[in-house]
DNA sequence: CGTTGTTTTAAACGGATGTTTTAAACTTAC
DNA sequence: GTAAGTTTAAAACATCCGTTTAAAACAACG
């Protein structure tokens, strides 16, 4: 098998651990008990829990959103007209794919290490992720605002953030969504099932089919 | 000023606590600093820690929910149609106004704490809050069921996860994105604006006018 | 008043947490 | 092969946690 070091150990036990914990209710003896390393490797690699929890995060996002803003760039200067709503989201759908692999399982970690990132009150980490990602999000969201452009923008404030919220609710929550579904219907669904229809919920709220 | 019992000022420190910082993240001893009432009178008059997150969601859920299922209850005795999606949401909101006053940071915090109940994964809470307000739950679910009998059971269940996560996700952090909107576009906005947009944007959702 | 039951207080308990320390083990390069 | 730098190891540190104890304060009532 691969070898691994140390931090990649740490960071792997972490990411999980902290995705269906939350990050108060996990320790840092769970983390190295789970990674197989001395309690000390936290603090020698990272510095403190806090810093890991960065580290985590820049793992899984810095790859993600390098590639979104890469895609978003060589369609601007290709000289096509701007994206339609359905294409943006189709576009993260899609790097998040190609990025976490086929493994679905680490996808809806990720989507779950997101939805604690705005639910939790962790200021620090709150404040990291504004620096280190906040003008990727500016970015995207003029992309909306062109695909979008006849929404006036306090509306289209709203809007977005209702979509956001539902995406990032349910996919949070997917696990348990899941697991309500199989015992209440006795159904079974996959995370590609839900982003289906997902999409096309979040496009055609922010562009106004919901017009009363 | 009112006087008031020493539960009563450690669940109305608790429910602030709790919706702004979270579960674990809120010890007894914040509680019971920010009440002014001695640390072991939590244990005393609640049982535990754990008991005590009872009774604050107990505090804030059943007068809503009982008011809402005696004014679903006599609509249907009342031999009246079945109710529209805005019909029944415009309902969630009025009961919402009553009980929770004019008050609209009482009504956010309900908010955050419905949010973290969905989010944390406080297992013990969830199986609560499954016994005690399942029914009241699936009752509601019954009423949309009607108001949307074209869709399949399992694409009304996303759709519905859909557009609670987008009243939860939305309420639950709208100090904050008002905060945002008033820098961003210097504009000012009121709660009841909000829903205003947002009941609208969650009917049509569930209804399906974001067929693709 | 004195007794009984209830509530509040201060202190301690046992355990878990993040972090630090100090020494040992391992790598690397001369 | 030894010296220097890096990584791991075990143990201890100080602090915080939820909970319990036992005594004090209070309340109600005969």
């Amino acid at each position: 098998m691969p070898k691994s070091t140390t931090a990649e150990r740490i960071l792997d036990a972490a990411q999980i651990l902290f995705a269906t914990k939350g990050f108060a209710e996990t320790s840092l003896r769970h983390i190295t008990s789970k990674a197989g390393v001395n309690l000390a490797a936290v603090n020698y690699h990272f510095g403190s829990k806090e810093k890991l929890m960065q580290a985590v995060f820049e793992r899984t996002l810095t790859p993600f959103c390098d590639q979104l803003e890469k895609q978003l760039l060589t369609h601007a200067q290709s000289g096509g007209e701007s994206l339609t709503l359905e294409e943006l989201f189709g576009l993260m759908v899609s790097i998040a794919d190609k990025v976490y692999g086929d493994d679905s399982k680490e996808f809806s970690r990720f989507m779950r290490l997101m939805g604690l990132a705005y639910t939790q009150t962790q200021d620090e980490l709150r404040a990291f992720l504004g620096d280190r990602y906040g003008m990727v999000f500016k970015r995207f969201l003029v992309h909306i605002k062109l695909a979008a452009p006849e929404i006036p923008p306090k509306e289209l404030f709203w809007r977005i953030h209702f979509a956001l919220g539902s995406a990032v609710f349910t996919l949070a929550s997917f696990g348990g969504l899941q697991e309500l579904l199989r015992n209440d219907y006795k159904m079974e669904v996959g995370l590609p099932d839900v982003v289906k229809r997902l999409v096309p919920f979040m496009a055609a709220g922010i562009r106004g089919d919901v017009e009363k």
